[in-house]
DNA sequence: GATTCTATATATAAATC
DNA sequence: TGATTTATATATAGAAT
């Protein structure tokens, strides 16, 4: 792929592991861009540099994508049966969820807050309020969520939806 | 790349899609191995095929890796200075990890009556936990470094205490 | 769903600007 | 230092299992 052939082991000079980071880096992520549009999946990449700077690829946000993976690793293991501790799963899995919502709020409110603070304005105040006025707003009817389902016996899968797809890369 | 050059656009045909992803899906998961092995670099990856099925690649694992992100993610948030909103919005999202530390808890003893009954076969909870407990010891960094904070005296929760969390390598 | 077989399109190691 | 160039190694589209 390159003038020669190369063996995939740890790169000994510092310099030349940066670069190469760099470059497969972002090949790395024009790929999973790539993907995410060509077969409409959800994605999302974490990655340290070597110099130990986090970079981040992701479609449609990297908290949504985690909160369904979370949401799919628990599921899996309730399928186990009626049973008390089921039951505590799920609770606990609608809390998980939950909690990446309001991690995916807190995520749009910082893109809102950088804008706030590019411009320079007064506005921010007020926009940081309604970003709290909305975050309560979710947080209650989440939890109407979770009253409701405690009067479910058992777990259906659905119900979980997710804000419209927004596309980030740092 | 292949037979024929393409354009980067959703594919249509259901099948044609899932073969897509299933090869490109191993590309990147091959990508992202190199990645690592060359630069020594954490990363990574959850993605949803069409069907939505999770799949995800890792070193040293999701979770760790999903942990050290989130992590510098909120230290990020508190270097934007002395603001009194963007504290309260961070301990906003604190009280959302405290609450999944508490879970963690609950679910641990769960764990354990688990692995008791089924005998080595709960390792999606385990690692599931392994993440509350890492997103625990998360938790309690970032709250030192809020506590240190003068603006944060407002915001301080006393009595609440947090394990001494302990970060594994998989 | 995943894999194999090839012809081609792409990514990228080194070199260079 | 990074961006760009270029020769080559790789990834993968299409077809078939």
């Amino acid at each position: 792929m390159g003038r020669r052939k190369i063996q995939i082991a740890k790169v000994k000079d510092p310099n030349t592991r940066q670069i190469t980071f760099s470059k497969r880096r972002t090949g790395l992520f024009k790929k999973a861009n790539e993907l995410s549009i060509m077969c409409g999946a959800k994605i999302a990449i974490v990655v340290f540099s070597p110099g130990n700077k986090p970079y981040s690829f992701s479609h449609p946000g990297v908290h949504l994508v985690a909160a369904e993976f979370l949401q799919q690793d628990l599921t899996n293991h309730l399928q186990r049966g009626p049973s008390f501790d089921v039951y505590k799963n799920h609770y606990f899995n609608l809390q998980n969820l939950d909690l990446m919502r309001q991690l995916a709020e807190e995520e749009s409110k910082r893109a809102m807050l950088d804008e706030a603070i590019d411009h320079g304005k007064g506005t921010q105040l007020s926009e940081l309020q309604k970003l709290l006025t909305s975050l309560a707003d979710i947080n209650s009817k989440v939890k109407s969520e979770i009253e409701a389902a405690e009067t479910m016996i058992l777990f259906s899968q659905e119900g979980v939806e997710f804000p419209a797809a927004t596309r980030e890369e740092n």
